[in-house]
DNA sequence: ATGTTCTGACCGAACGATCGGTAAGGTCGG
DNA sequence: CCGACCTTACCGATCGTTCGGTCAGAACAT
């Protein structure tokens, strides 16, 4: 008793908002470049309070990777993602992606740009590397049903795919003129279809190269 | 002479070289991360030695970035970037951009992960931006000329071409297994002609005519 | 209603460590 | 000797973090 009562008038800030606060600095400056001062300053609080209400910098930043890789991997669970063609499922995957740095951008961007400097940064890129072993598998699945080209290597295509999508986060911002889902459109679409109009030869410009010509 | 000399027993650093032990520590631990410390252990001198060579932390980081952005306008200086088709040039570029990403790993990964955080890295992002104009200049040009689809904004285009192009160093690494002369020739096919083996218009439900089982 | 007590939110100040950068002085080839 | 190159030792500033203490309000006894 005496514990999770209702009216909890008092708490102005809770772990959860500071975290939402701190990431969104993290992300717009760099998680390094980010002084506890600056995140006390953001939280409109001293930098002490801030320590009141969390641990250290460090459990943010590992709260941010968390949000991100939970989500990534939640979305791999999605009916959809593990249900059908494998170039549907793809798509989908791709498509759900981009939604989820709509909906956390900072914690993505975060995860993203992170170099591995500390234990808990490792684990973190760890995690997604798995999950970019997962779009391999994906994308090779697609191949053999023969609905995406067999002569581009799946890890490297994956790793381009998930590029693709991910480089958003460099200029997108919720709330623009792109909504997400219209963006999320043309990056499938350019992924799966190309800029070009209609195919064409890839050995255009390299001399010596052999790629495997494109199937028919 | 006295100037590239192969007897240099003295010198053993200059500006340059210092810059590229330098970059190289911010390019894997990010420049905020890296401290003095780091790069006069990584040059084998003491933080004092590096000093008498070069001025500041920040100048290190502004010669990235005047490296980086000079190649980057230099290539499009270029004949092959100058005359032809849109839709060559616009693949001649893509494809000297990997390139250059493969002589400049560690220039161009510290222009991409500059946050803006000075004026020296608010003028070198805007450089950057300009350099995005130019890609979509060129891809509008493809547009109109018929050999780019029309159904996506250029400039969204040139991000996401550009995206996918510099994606690539999160995790490639010159004397690796993957040539950087394959590699550029599989970002250029990719990007014109998407990963699909023919064009796929809407979500074709293209199911289980093809159920091979997925091995694996 | 009043006074007491307790608790969580908060702050100013300061901790030790490390930051980017400097001073003063050695070493050594010419 | 000079001057390029290197060292140890150090500077003030700032880093992430902690500490002692204040204050407003909920809880409780009266």
């Amino acid at each position: 008793m005496a514990k999770g009562d209702q009216s909890a008038v008092r708490p102005r800030h809770d772990i959860d908002s500071l975290a939402d606060i701190a990431l969104e600095v993290f992300r717009s400056r760099g998680y390094d470049a980010t002084s506890m001062e600056h995140l006390a300053a953001a939280a409109g609080v001293s930098k002490a309070a801030f320590y009141h209400h969390m641990t250290s910098k460090e459990d943010l930043l590992a709260r941010g990777f968390e949000r991100a890789l939970d989500a990534l991997f939640a979305l791999l669970d999605e009916p959809a993602a593990r249900e059908g063609a494998a170039l549907d499922r793809f798509r989908y995957v791709l498509r759900r992606v981009v939604e989820l740095q709509h909906d956390l951008l900072a914690e993505v961007t975060v995860l993203l740009r992170t170099r591995g400097n500390s234990p808990t940064e490792r684990l973190a890129l760890d995690r997604r590397r798995q999950f970019d072993r997962r779009i391999a598998d994906l994308i090779e699945a697609a191949q053999q049903e023969g609905s995406l080209r067999a002569d581009i290597d799946p890890h490297l295509a994956a790793r381009l795919a998930i590029g693709t999508a991910t480089s958003i986060i460099e200029w997108y911002r919720p709330g623009g003129k792109l909504p997400a889902a219209r963006l999320a459109d043309q990056i499938v679409a350019m992924t799966c279809s190309g800029l070009a109009t209609h195919p064409t030869k890839s050995s255009a410009v390299t001399g010596q190269t052999r790629t495997a010509a494109p199937k028919r």
